[in-house]
Order: structure tokens, then sequence, then C-alpha cells
DNA sequence: GCCAACGTTGGC
DNA sequence: GCCAACGTTGGC
């Protein structure tokens, strides 16, 4: 199958690019949304995600990242002391699911929502429709490149 | 921190 | 199966 492209929203509060870059790999825990759960299913190894940063300042896509381990159970969900903990799952019926990435790189300069929607080519992305919460989102493969471009024809971003 | 827009839960 | 109450997301 064709490499496919997917947007993931992370609170960088939470967990950053930065994060990401410095732990080399992660597991994406903690998706409790259906819609978002169904899509990471659909995920396969060496697909390219956009990696966007939501509650910052401002929201923008920072990075991109790359699906190194399909959908498997999450964990988290079967453990109490887990924030992300649901009685509902199981081992017998996980009901959760998550992927693992690894960073690819960071971008030349962010792209921020308010510029992704001021491109009337990205209008059908989900993210810059209102509304839209989904954490996890699938990507045309023009959209996933018309981001790199605006993001290497942007401002260098600031040091962290 | 506010709150609109969603999604989920559970009583009935 | 309806829908009110509640919880979450995420821009601002």
């Amino acid at each position: 199958m064709a490499k496919q492209f997917w947007l993931m929203k992370s609170e960088p509060d939470v967990y950053s690019y930065a994060d990401l870059e410095r732990e080399g790999r992660t597991h994406w825990e903690g998706v409790r949304n259906y819609q978002a759960r169904n899509l990471m299913r659909e995920m396969k190894a060496g697909d390219q995600v956009l990696y966007y940063h939501s509650r910052s300042t401002p929201p923008g896509v920072v990075g991109i990242a790359e699906v190194v381990k399909e959908a498997y159970p999450d964990f988290t969900a079967q453990d109490p002391d887990s924030h992300y903990y649901d009685p509902k799952s199981s081992a017998e019926n996980p009901r959760w699911s998550m992927v693992d990435l690894a960073p690819v790189r960071r971008l030349e300069s962010l792209v921020s929502l308010a510029a992704l929607k001021g491109n009337p080519e990205l209008e059908g992305m989900a993210v810059v429709k209102k509304g839209q919460r989904l954490s996890v989102q699938p990507v045309r493969p023009e959209e996933f490149a018309i981001v790199l471009e605006m993001a290497a024809s942007g401002s260098p971003r600031a040091p962290e």
C-alpha cells in the first residue's frame, strides 16, 4: 500500500515534539475517542505524520514523525494508576489502541493554524474546520506536501 | 481561564 | 433509543 499521511495533535505541555526527539520513540497512549482510534488502526509502518502542537501559542505543525509500530492495545487503559485508565478496557477486550512514533525531522519553521487556515488549498483539512477536535486526522498527500513547502518558505523558527 | 463545540454516559 | 447531564478538546 502507498504511504499514508496523518496529522496528530499533542499538547506540548504534555508531550512536545522536543520530547519525542529526546526519547527517540514513543507510544501514543491516551487516545480515548473512537474515531481517532479507528484511524490509528489504519496506520501502517512508514506512514508520515504532521506533528501538531495544540493549546499552544501559536498552535501549529512543528515537525514530522513516522509510524514505527502499527496499532496494538493501549496498555495504559488497563492501569488503574494511569491518568488514561478506562475500567471498561480489559486484557480480553482492550478497547483502545496506540501506535509507536519516531521523529523524522523538525520543520524549518512552525506552520501555524492561522497559516493553515489562510491557505485556500488546505481548506479541506480537518484541522482548519470549525468545531473539529479530532486528535488524529487523515491528510491527503498533496496537503502534506503543501505544509512542508510552507514550512520551508516560512520564517526560521526562534530557538527554544 | 473561558467557553463553544463536541462526544459519551446512563436513566428512563 | 432518546436526550439531559456531564466530561473533554482546544482556540482564543
